[in-house]
DNA sequence: TCGTGTTAGTTTCATATGCAACGAAATTAC
DNA sequence: GTAATTTCGTTGCATATGAAACTAACACGA
């Protein structure tokens, strides 16, 4: 039972009772807001790891991230690869490149491109990220049977396929419940 | 101690060839980055919802969803239950009480507390918000058995618990890798 | 009663974010 | 060839964020 409208709700303006509204909407058993809240604790144990001791921020180490797994390559081929903002890839790239840590080359072809890469001090800094990244997705998993990370594999990405079928149609407002 | 410090890190400072690094680190297989990516597309497929239509953002929906949910509540408890930060949960209320849509009464027995409690304006909203949210969570698990949903309600809630055990640890600067 | 410490919540400030407008280069239309 | 259009990436601006400092209120002990 909740306190129901009791005559403390009416005191002043128009309070009416919070009414929990069963058959509603539990915030804790809330899918997205759920997916919201764990990405954001494990983002920020993961942060923590290379924000101290490289001065590197979430973007930037995607970036790099993706330069140790795939090599030079563009900036929209980052965004597309990292599904961040094109405005947070361009600083990222530009923090990296003012530390060093990756170069920018026009590409002669197209000039309106350029074509990222690691120096050997950003390969550096990757390569020592690395390890203490997967130990901490280690200890994320840590009690998981090989079986559990895989259900877990098929979940998520079928996941971010229907993500995408909600996300896509961008202007549909609704989902025909008007 | 570090890896492994191998020769190839003291190539060149400009442009070390990007060398894989296999059994490293891919980024889309990276668990931390595939939960940041889905939670940030499910996020904002749910924001549009209320944006447009309400011009309430993501914080000031957790608050109605909690308010919604448990009813008056204190600054404090929905911290607690939203995972989101003290001062953005004051500034999701303050602007929640402009818009009439909570209304904030301080505590007379600790008038340090103040409790929130919706209006009937916001619980109006709320009402309109709750189907539009549910039916886009119905969209994303769509095709999802009962038993993968169960599935996925578990594995969360252990990757959840996981989470808060490296997260915790605060200071604990790395898994003993250094 | 007065300190000292703790807690609730707000404000300050420096940084991060992202939409939108932009400049430059390439592409297409004429 | 030149004008219109598209694409790549950056910059401007207004807003969002969070750590740290702060205010106010309570709690405890002398």
């Amino acid at each position: 039972m909740k306190p129901s409208a009791s005559p403390l709700d009416s005191l002043d303006l128009s309070d009416a009772g919070p009414i929990p509204d069963r058959d509603g909407l539990v915030l804790d058993r809330f899918l997205p807001y759920r997916l919201s809240v764990l990405a954001n604790t494990v983002s920020r144990a993961i942060a923590r790891l290379y924000a101290d001791r490289f001065g590197i921020t979430i973007p930037e180490w995607r970036v790099l991230a993706i330069l140790g797994d795939s090599g030079p390559v563009t900036s929209a081929e980052i965004r597309d690869r990292t599904a961040m903002d094109k405005v947070q890839v361009s600083r990222a790239i530009q923090r990296l490149v003012s530390a060093r840590l990756v170069s920018r080359r026009t590409d002669p072809a197209d000039r309106r491109r350029a074509t990222i890469a690691m120096t050997g001090k950003g390969n550096g800094v990757y390569r020592e990220i690395v390890p203490l990244a997967l130990s901490r997705e280690a200890i994320l998993l840590e009690g998981f049977s090989a079986e559990e990370r895989e259900q877990l594999d098929v979940l998520l990405n079928r996941l971010g396929d229907r993500a995408g079928a909600i996300a896509g149609p961008s202007d549909d407002t609704a989902g025909g419940v008007d």
